[in-house]
DNA sequence: GATGAATGAGATTTCATTCAT
DNA sequence: AATGAATGAAATCTCATTCAT
């Protein structure tokens, strides 16, 4: 397990009992997520906590540093989640792997919606400590996942070798993860309620997506 | 013009010479789309404004009021936008009006980038007053604006009435904001420079997605 | 009147009236002087002076901005009080008008004990912002002083052109100092009792020093 | 070895290693000189010490505790270094035991220049606990250590009988620390950078001050 | 005897808001 | 209508100290 901050203090997190340490996350990433870097209170995480607000300082730093270890921590379960996806489905035809990949997004999602919030907030928070080097190596890793996708279904045949795979994976991570924020932030839909059962329709759309790059992406 | 808050403190603000106004309205939507709703600061706007700290609050009341002064006042820009950019293609085909849409859109956030900033702070902030509401009707106004493009193809023949108004509208809508998205936000491209120069990618896939939607988006 | 800080902070504490801003000075170098600039409390300041602690910052920005203010404008003090008495001993001998300095500074120190206290932190303190400007601005205006009466001295002929002004000077600050320093710090006599009543050792040992000088203080 | 504490704590402290003793109250009083008693920071100094916060609290209990011992552990170090220059200098007559007993004060400063500082702590901070107490000791033993070089010379027919020692010890003791001063605190020469080589002109200062009182110094 | 996690009071500083002038 | 001094709650962060392990 990495270290995300200057050792001494994280260390000293990192000590605690595990039960412990994932409710501090839980609880930091809800202020957080909900109410943004500079929105979110320390005060209010330690009230929740019902620990010393010393305590979270001398675990973290910074508040700075709590964001950091916060947002870092989510970014790994999110790999994890992604890799054990990729890992269970290198049999199936592309258009699975990705459908499959979209809907565990959705599921993770479900599952931890202010992890994604989290992520929304980088977007848009210029004072974010470190926020472009937090965002760039995020898109980066969505844009590999993809294309390593994309490039083990050229190898397969599936695909054909005129593909441009920076783009065709640029424009699958780009609506896909369009598809994600709807899950996320409410009236996304616009109160269609689009997305409310399965995700039949976006499931068909990717697939469409997907005969569209074959047939037509060609490099420039 | 319209009013968009009690009358009495709103009456102030537009008393005074438009340019004031403008240079009031820049220098917060600025703050607010740099910083946040939580993260700007009434006092760095005052001073960067050199005026009082209690003219503002005699113009907007609160911090809240000011903010959606503030963005309303952005959102009719939009709008004008918009409108603009559909009365002037009336007699194009639905292709060329949608890439025309999402060119205006792309030249608009070139030119106001933080106006799409200030939407993107209504994505995230949950404690941002009034935030569903306004975010709501901003997704619907979208939705409708495209969504009366289609119709008129429709009514011309272009489209054919067996495809779902509603879902088209909502995939063209979020697949478009996405790359408005792009525009925006620094890193998004994955440092790919997908985007630096013309617009013929977008382009280009736009007018497949309108393929897409007239052969295959079926009513469910 | 000179301002001393970044003007749009200290504007705010000169316009205040005179009666109030004498008050939060004398209070603030109270603390200052008797506890050092880091053991000084701002909380303890605003309690003291029964005011709100926004109010202190908009005065002076931060505590660093407080204590210089304090600082400068103590010396100010000093050095009108200095000019007076050169002025008022033009026509006196070299002997005189030292001592008339020395005693002027005693009695300064006995009315204003805290702003020699203020002086003393300064010596000591590493940690105090800008201390070496103010520490080395001091000592030379100090310096300064005592020089301009030897070059008048020796001007009149009272001085032989041989002695060596600025050496001359150093030491007699240096001494003039040290007894200064005595008044001010309790216990510095070590219990003997030498200057509670009038000063009449010290006052001839000032004019034994000019002897010596005239004498013996030759350049190198 | 006396204990300068309550002995359950120090204790302890004594039980250590010496070469860990050292590195402590070395540590320690680097701290307390550069940033005064209330601005030096436990948390600091365990950190640069690389040890547990809570073993320095039971060593010396207090940060009172801490900083007492630290200044009298400083002080039997001065103690000694002078006691080995009186006793190496009996047979030498006043001036050369006094101009030795400067240089030894300088040297030692130059060697322990946080030490100097720890006293000029005492000095100006009125909020040091014990700080009257040990003040007046240590100017004590500083006037009783001059005298007894002056009760030499008289014994010896150095200097007359009509010399007042007190008066002479005291003044004596003054001006030899005011040079010692200049030496710990930079800016204190004004920058005319008196004292960087050698100490011939202080040397020569303090002879003429022996000749002064021999010739002078009456008692009153 | 050493450790370092836990604590909560208190530090400096910023904030939105009020209101007398 | 405009000002900006006054406010005090709340922000982030540091501190000396305690105590279970």
């Amino acid at each position: 397990m990495k270290l995300y901050l200057a050792q001494t203090a994280a260390e000293r997190f990192l000590n605690l009992p595990e039960e412990k340490q994932e409710r501090i996350l839980t609880v930091a990433s809800e202020a957080f997520g909900q109410k943004g870097y500079a929105g979110a209170s320390i005060n209010a995480i330690v009230n929740r906590l019902g620990i010393a607000k010393g305590s979270l300082f001398q675990y973290f730093g910074t508040k700075d540093g709590l964001f950091r270890f916060v947002f870092n921590h989510a970014l790994h379960k999110v790999k994890d989640y992604l890799r054990d996806v990729r890992d269970a489905t290198t049999s199936s035809d592309l258009s699975t792997r990705l459908t499959e990949t979209f809907l565990a997004g959705a599921r993770f999602i479900r599952k931890h919606p202010l992890i994604y919030k989290l992520y929304l907030q980088l977007l848009t928070d210029d004072s974010i400590p470190f926020r472009n080097d937090m965002l760039l190596s995020l898109r980066q890793y969505s844009l590999e996942y993809i294309r390593s996708l994309l490039e083990d279904a050229r190898d397969r045949g599936e695909l054909g070798a005129h593909v441009d795979m920076d783009k065709a994976a640029f424009m699958l991570d780009a609506v896909m993860d369009r598809f994600l924020q709807a899950q996320a932030v409410p009236h996304m839909d616009a109160g269609l309620g689009l997305f409310d059962g399965d995700m039949n329709i976006v499931v068909s759309w990717i697939e469409d997506m997907v005969v569209m790059i074959q047939k037509g992406l060609k490099k420039t």
